[in-house]
DNA sequence: CTTAGTGTTATATCTGTCTATTACACTATA
DNA sequence: TATAGTGTAATAGACAGATATAACACTAAG
């Protein structure tokens, strides 16, 4: 896995369980793979997929159980609240970014529809 | 000024300062305040201004002139380019970010629609 | 020529992140 | 009860970022 080298990689990590969770490909109370697997498969140290887990543990959006493995919440209203907050903090961040660089709400509008339309026009 | 932890504070300086030029806060060939002077007002060290400034220099944003000051490029096709640039930037950024949760293009029209008007409103 | 103001460079130290490695603790099952 | 699979913890080392501090180099102005 790519990752940015201006961010923590465990941050990182955090963030793509979180889309796991969030679009489904790891379900409420299912068992995720392994620590050691994780960390093959995203090629860092199992300290470091560690350092993520715990905080998600913290966070009560994963289950720990010793000798048996990691697993998602079941609350699948945290996930849907995580999803909502994710979102939010996605907007938030573009339109004060854009608004700092002098950007008007109207032409933020515009780029953002702008954009959209581009992306679906080039993914045809 | 408030940093984000996650992300290395010689970083920030530079986009701080890039908004500076943008919004033209910083007029093309304009002096900018003595390293001294930044480290105080940024509350932070002289060394990682410096940093934020070298890279500056070396992007041709900014000339420095030992003995005399930090000037601002009188370039201003390159800020001109600078600022299409970072609004692109934010604006990929929101689009891969809600992508990666599974939000359409059509509910990225939505939220940024009704993002933006709620911002209206609460600046009232 | 001196001095104040500027950028530049260097050293030592601290902290956070990441890695490698090893060991320990628990669970399920053959 | 052994063993394979799992999470957990601890240590040591490397590196990047940030700090404090000092010194050096140049410029402008008195």
């Amino acid at each position: 896995m790519k990752f940015d080298d201006k961010i923590p990689i465990y941050y990182q990590i955090k963030e793509y369980i979180y889309r796991q969770m969030i679009t489904g490909k790891l379900e409420p109370g299912e068992k995720m793979p392994a620590v050691r697997q994780l960390a093959v498969d995203l090629t860092v140290n199992v300290n470091t997929i560690q350092r993520a887990l715990s905080e998600l543990v913290t966070e009560k959006m994963v289950e720990s159980k010793r000798g048996r493995g990691n697993f998602v919440t079941e609350d699948t209203s945290k996930i849907k609240e995580l999803k909502d907050k994710l979102i939010m903090e996605q907007l938030k961040q573009m339109y004060d970014g854009l608004q700092k660089l002098g950007v008007s709400d109207q032409e933020i509008l515009d780029y953002v529809s702008r954009y959209v339309k581009e992306q679906e026009r080039d993914q045809k």
